[in-house]
DNA sequence: CACTAGATTTTCT
DNA sequence: GAAAATCTAGTGG
């Protein structure tokens, strides 16, 4: 069920692509679990990409990247928010897939309790609401997600046929050239998608 | 629905 | 000190 190593090792539009659908999964410390299927990523890649943050960062700051593939490399951002970010490739190939979007499935009332928001459609509809809901932070930085731990990804235990759209990344307007690459996929017609909420 | 401004703090282009 | 892989609340159509 838990999507193995080798499912990371591998090109990183790839693996943006083919996490759609996939299944995030935190168990909390109660044992309860709060699970959502990932809808939209994006794929940062290698030190090439002006958006990739192994481009600039330090090393120690995003170290994870430069990791195996099937880690987290989770980065706070606008004094405020936590991205979450899935390793790809090899290590010493800094890339990584961003989630930007999850529709949440199990756990709801403690998203609702994170969140402080009124519709189920606020709660996971962005990169930095989907951390909030789900908790998590800095702590999960560098998280194996090969294993069942705290944090884990595995295959959606009803999966359903869906479309892609592969469209442009979003929040990177000093990436030059890069702004255009069509590195960002979301699933068709997903009411949590971000920025793309048909009524 | 579209657009704008303000929040808030880690990190260093 | 400026910028940042964003969100929310506010205004106006």
């Amino acid at each position: 069920m838990i999507l193995p190593s080798n499912f990371y090792a591998r090109d990183t539009l790839t693996v943006a692509l083919e996490l759609l659908g996939k299944k995030l999964v935190k168990r909390e410390p109660s044992s309860l679990l709060l699970e959502g299927i990932i809808v939209e990523t994006e794929a940062y890649i290698g030190v090439e990409d002006k958006a990739c943050h192994a481009r600039w960062r330090k090393k120690e700051t995003c170290f994870p990247m430069w990791g195996p593939g099937g880690f987290t490399y989770v980065y706070f951002t606008y004094g405020m928010y936590h991205m979450l970010n899935i390793v790809t490739e090899k290590a010493g190939c800094p890339s990584a897939v961003l989630i930007r979007a999850l529709e949440p499935i199990n756990g709801l009332d403690l998203m609702f309790k994170n969140r402080k928001v009124e519709k189920v459609h606020d709660l996971t509809s962005g990169p930095g609401k989907l951390t909030m809901a789900f908790g998590v932070s800095k702590v999960h930085n560098n998280v194996d997600l090969t294993k069942k731990g705290t944090l884990y990804i595995s295959e959606h235990s009803k999966p359903h046929k869906f479309d892609v759209v592969t469209t442009t990344r979003i929040g990177i307007p000093y990436a030059e050239e890069y702004i255009n690459k069509p590195w960002r996929f979301y699933i068709k017609n997903n009411k949590f998608v971000s920025r793309s909420g048909l009524s």
